[in-house]
DNA sequence: TATTGTTATACTCTATAACTATA
DNA sequence: TATAGTTATAGAGTATAACAATA
């Protein structure tokens, strides 16, 4: 395909296609989400607070497998932008509950449109059938190992 | 398959199957690795300067889509292990031609045959036929791109 | 004593700017 | 003027340790 050995030498490897590829799909994400004035992954932490249930600061960083000294920056980032509010449980003072304002599920809804857009174009170089493939797999690999969190 | 809809709202998502793909494979390499006393990204720039041909830090660097001043820190950190040697080009006395010593082959030999290893046991999970495809798509998105280097 | 949020700090990976020696 | 290697520096992203408030 390529008749490239150099470059055969590292398409062969899996670090570099996963590394490479969520490079290029990050790349691609952070430009089409610009207009919003947010980051893939302070929308994928707005998407988590605007599920069901109301969440904790530490809840979220558990659903999203990052650490809760990380947490605090992200909600810091979504607050500061008006996206989220922070209130004291009444059931448990030391407890955070995060909770998207009105603009920030107006602004998830509208940006995760594009978000799927941008994966759906990342996706076009492969036939369908192959697309649902690939997200199956990693689906597979990643939901066969314990969370390192 | 999970039936949990909080996972199912990030495994949806490409961006943190990559991530976390990505995160699951680094993390059994480093450790698959240890006994060497080198990293995946030390091994893959030892795997590149193996080549047929000679390669200066600069041409290394864009084999692997890496800037030069980061080529210049794995260099060190392959010749601070005596792995590979920097010589001056004769024709271009700017160009450091750089070379994997024997000690740097012969790890080189056996590492490679850990990191293959260590692949295969991420890919089990899957059957044969959809690692294969895993690859393959990996592969064609990642080719399909100009890489941002 | 343990937990939640927070801050300070550090470490990794990466890139940009400026320097040097060569071309 | 431009290029290869280097250094200094800075910015993400992440984690650990220590602290305050609360349980």
């Amino acid at each position: 395909m390529t008749g490239d050995s150099s470059t055969d030498l590292l398409t062969s490897r899996l670090g570099y296609l996963f590394k490479h590829a969520h490079l290029q799909l990050t790349e691609a994400s952070t430009r089409a989400l610009e207009p919003f004035g947010i980051g893939g992954r302070e929308l994928a932490v707005l998407a988590v607070l605007a599920g069901e249930d109301p969440l904790s600061q530490l809840e979220a960083a558990g659903r999203l497998g990052v650490d809760r000294t990380t947490m605090v920056a992200l909600v810091d980032a979504l607050e500061g932008k008006a996206l989220v509010e922070r209130r004291r449980s009444e059931r448990d003072r030391r407890r955070n509950i995060v909770q998207p304002t009105p603009a920030g599920r107006d602004l998830l809804h509208r940006a995760e449109q594009t978000r799927r857009e941008t994966e759906r174009r990342f996706l076009a170089p492969l036939a369908p059938a192959d697309a649902d493939g690939l997200v199956r797999a990693l689906q597979t690999l990643v939901t066969s190992r314990p969370t390192a969190d």
